[in-house]
DNA sequence: CTGAAAGCGCTTACAG
DNA sequence: CTGAAAGCGCTTACAG
């Protein structure tokens, strides 16, 4: 049976109502031109008027276009496997819009060497990407990026950590100020404000400083908010290596009895308990950040009391699902959304990764 | 210009190497009959070399067939906003997949009575519907009715709790014996093995008990597990009004001196707030469940230290999903699936709900 | 500036 | 048991 003239639906619907063809509705909808603008204020009428809301699964599967999305992460090493987690969140994301005529490459740099941000960078703009998620782990480096991007009117959303004062599409990651200020108040849940603190930041990458120092700010102000009295003793490693742990750490623990705490603003903690293994010290409250393999180890033996996690998972399948919201939905969004901050325990941690199913 | 015979993709290169008609493609695609032994193992054949992928947006998009779903869960009530999370999760899963043809259809329950929750389920299978989603929330109402589900055939997926022995398609929720377990580490992470905890059930329903006592024993075990000396005090509260728990509370703490926290099984975690500030008992480790108004409050005064959360949102999230995998994607699954379980204190809680907007 | 027509990869009556 | 044809709601050349 043929459907009446008055139910027809969707662009059809439109293209009668304005007395045009449907390649014209087309063309208003997306906003190309070659409608006269009489024309096109008619349409855009009727659209608002129906409150027309395009079918993206005609639209899509019609359209040869393929939008070309451009991923920057840093590649699983084996000093952690960090990044194993948002990889796995971007290819969920991957798997459920791909359908949707959309190619993603991956493009992976070595977090020991800066020059291979840049290579990946320059592939990436020479690619033609449509738009781009990354984590700018070197920020100097992809402040230039974005730079570039914008120039060229590539969206881009941003993981795990921000770059300051960039127009992103989106930065889906930590609040990292307030991920510190809960640290210290995790610490003080225990030590209930007796002992001293030491605040361990482990990184030779100066870059990692402004990450770092934006935890250990909040740190201190929750110590400082609640007028604890507890010392904080704060040492740099500049070396992400054993030996240089062991040595900062032995030479505090001789100068100072009264060391109760350890808090580490990285995923570092793992050579934090390393030490605390060896050297038998029982009873020191230790918290880091980050579920990885050698930090769950030390979880599991009572060593860390506790992670502090920021759905590194969740940041990729956001990550890649706001690219896709901006190109195929045409959906805005605030450009910010900062994901929970986690606690794991030895009693909770297994449930954590393993949900990621959908 | 026009492909090439050998450029054909989907259902009609099948067709082609198959020597049949896409109609028949189809119908042994979807397990129709009315195609020859022979014919349909040809095309089976076929279909497994190519490692045939259906493109879904073509197949709903050509498609009439409706799938209905209904939800069956508590309405959120002036006692408690639990449900409210659930439900935006539901929700958006709804957005997320209406396109693909699902009518979504909610039942809502009145928590305080039981013969609601019989007619919602009467209605539900009066309306015909394809799967369901429900909250168990009666456990002997819920399992006849998953009986009569069973019976007719129709899928059906658990959130909250569980129902042991059914076998649903799945259940979304957590693992209550863990997160009691975890509920003991924290109050140990503080008290230190010091200190009588006492262990509140406040429900006046019978149906809860199943819920609460796998919390109760998981807190148990672990305090055992690990030989600590606390006294546990556990008292059911069977009624959920203010006055009730305030008479059991008044009585317990003049009995008991040395009571140092307090662990209730459930959201009602509130009303023992209530009870320390207006009896103006500090120092009093209360832990409890739930991302509801009424226990933030008290979070953010500091008389409720920390509450325990399920993901609620997620619950009614992936509850949905998985019913769509189910109907529309034909996945497989495991038949559980265990939420994390979450750790909420005044410094993080912000952060738990503001990030679903995928 | 505009329209007629083919096509995206499927499903659905209908006819035989 | 099988196939030809129309159609889902869009997009895309192409022609004028």
């Amino acid at each position: 049976m043929k459907k009446k003239n008055n139910e027809l639906t969707g662009v059809r619907e439109i293209a009668r109502r304005a007395n045009v063809s449907i390649a014209t509705v087309d063309r208003v909808l997306h906003g190309r031109d070659g409608v006269s603008p009489k024309t096109k204020a008619r349409i855009d009428d009727i659209i608002k008027e129906l409150n027309y809301q395009p079918n993206i699964l005609a639209s899509r599967l019609a359209s040869k276009k393929v939008y070309r999305f451009a991923v920057l992460i840093p590649k699983v090493s084996n000093e952690t496997d960090f990044w194993k987690a948002p990889l796995a969140g971007i290819q969920r994301a991957e798997a459920a819009i791909s359908e949707y005529g959309i190619k993603t490459s991956y493009y992976l740099f070595d977090l020991n060497d800066r020059r291979s941000f840049d290579i990946q960078t320059r592939q990436i703009l020479k690619s033609g990407a449509d738009g781009i998620l990354l984590a700018p782990s070197f920020i100097n480096e992809a402040a230039a990026f974005t730079d570039l991007c914008k120039e060229r009117h590539i969206p881009y959303v941003l993981i795990d950590s921000n770059i300051p004062n960039q127009e992103s599409l989106c930065y889906v990651g930590p609040h990292l100020f307030r991920s510190g200020y809960l640290g210290a108040h995790l610490m003080n849940f225990s030590l209930n404000g007796k002992g001293t603190i030491l605040v361990l930041n482990i990184s030779k990458e100066v870059d990692d400083h402004n990450y770092l120092i934006q935890i250990e700010e909040g740190f201190r102000a929750y110590n400082k908010y609640h007028s604890l009295q507890n010392d904080i003793i704060k040492i740099d490693v500049t070396s992400a290596g054993y030996t240089a742990v062991e040595k900062e750490l032995t030479a505090a623990f001789n100068e100072e009895e009264e060391i109760k705490a350890i808090f580490v603003t990285n995923s570092r903690v793992f050579l934090v308990a390393q030490y605390l293994e060896r050297s038998r010290k029982r009873d020191i409250l230790l918290i880091g950040y980050d579920f990885i393999e050698k930090n769950i180890e030390y979880l599991k033996k009572d060593v860390i009391d506790i992670l502090i996690c920021h759905r590194p998972g969740e940041q990729g399948y956001q990550g890649l699902m706001k690219l896709y919201q901006h190109f195929i939905l045409g959906k805005t969004f605030e450009n910010i959304s900062f994901m929970p901050i986690d606690i794991l325990t030895k009693e909770n941690y297994e449930f954590y990764n393993n949900y990621m199913s959908v």
